[in-house]
DNA sequence: TTAAACTATAAAGCTACTATAAGGTCAATA
DNA sequence: TATTGACCTTATAGTAGCTTTATAGTTTAA
């Protein structure tokens, strides 16, 4: 399988499959005469699984991580559990710092109205004097 | 004030200071014959606002649309709401995806524990085989 | 006087791609 | 046969918002 089919069959352009194999996230695989890739199924799954990872949210680091666990499939996979779990609590803070946020940006947004002129607007008034509610 | 202390009064790295000025969001201060800047208060209030606007998630274009309001100060203001309303928004999409993404990952992190190999590990078995309820 | 602390510019690094440029290869068509 | 179009190659630059590094000049305190 050449390089435009792996895109198309996993749903991703064909840089960023090169961009894998320079990161060394995908192994370069063979290359015909004219030096055009050729792919095979083993391919097909790495690829997936790294789109998988990258849905999910993990880093290409992270995922690197997870590879070379996969290099070596009889340690414990402890390791593999405490990722995610790191993982799991930096969704929750960004979910949390969000929160925040948005009730920042509510409460900003709930001093103005569309009827003043720039001068007098709330939101701008708000910025500039750092009503912003902390934490 | 020089670029060292205006950067301590706002909390912000001297670099970050420059940064904006060649970005274009402070003013080019005037310069000692060192060839050192030279702040005012005026300044200060500039990146205290571009600061508050950045802890909000504001972009720096954002930031830079904000300002060019402020330069014309008699226009109404429905801009400046309506940017705002598009960035609740945005941070209302952004908390809604990572919240649906926190159930994906505690779900893929309640098929396995600690106590076994790589090879059976339930995490990296979920993500290989794309059980990851999609949506 | 010398060293520490400050300032300056320019350029590279970070993440995870995406886009562009300039060119080689291949199959089908006129 | 010539050429068009779709595909492939590499290398390089751009994105956001800084941070880091390199190199060098200036000021200040000991």
């Amino acid at each position: 399988m050449r390089i435009g089919q792996l895109a198309q069959l996993v749903g991703v352009e064909t840089q960023t499959i090169r961009f894998y194999e320079q990161q060394g996230l995908l192994p370069p695989p063979d290359r015909q005469d004219n030096g055009y890739r050729v792919y095979t199924e083993k391919h097909g799954e790495g690829l997936a699984f790294i789109r998988r990872c990258r849905i999910l949210g993990l880093s290409l680091a992270e995922i690197h991580e997870l590879q070379s666990y996969q290099d070596d499939p009889h340690q414990p996979c402890t390791a593999v559990n405490a990722l995610l779990d790191d993982h799991i609590s930096h969704v929750r803070s960004q979910i949390t710092a969000l929160q925040v946020l948005e009730k920042q940006l509510v409460s900003l947004r709930a001093s103005c109205n569309d009827d003043r002129e720039v001068e007098a607007c709330g939101v701008l008034a708000g910025i500039s004097e750092g009503n912003m509610h902390q934490q």
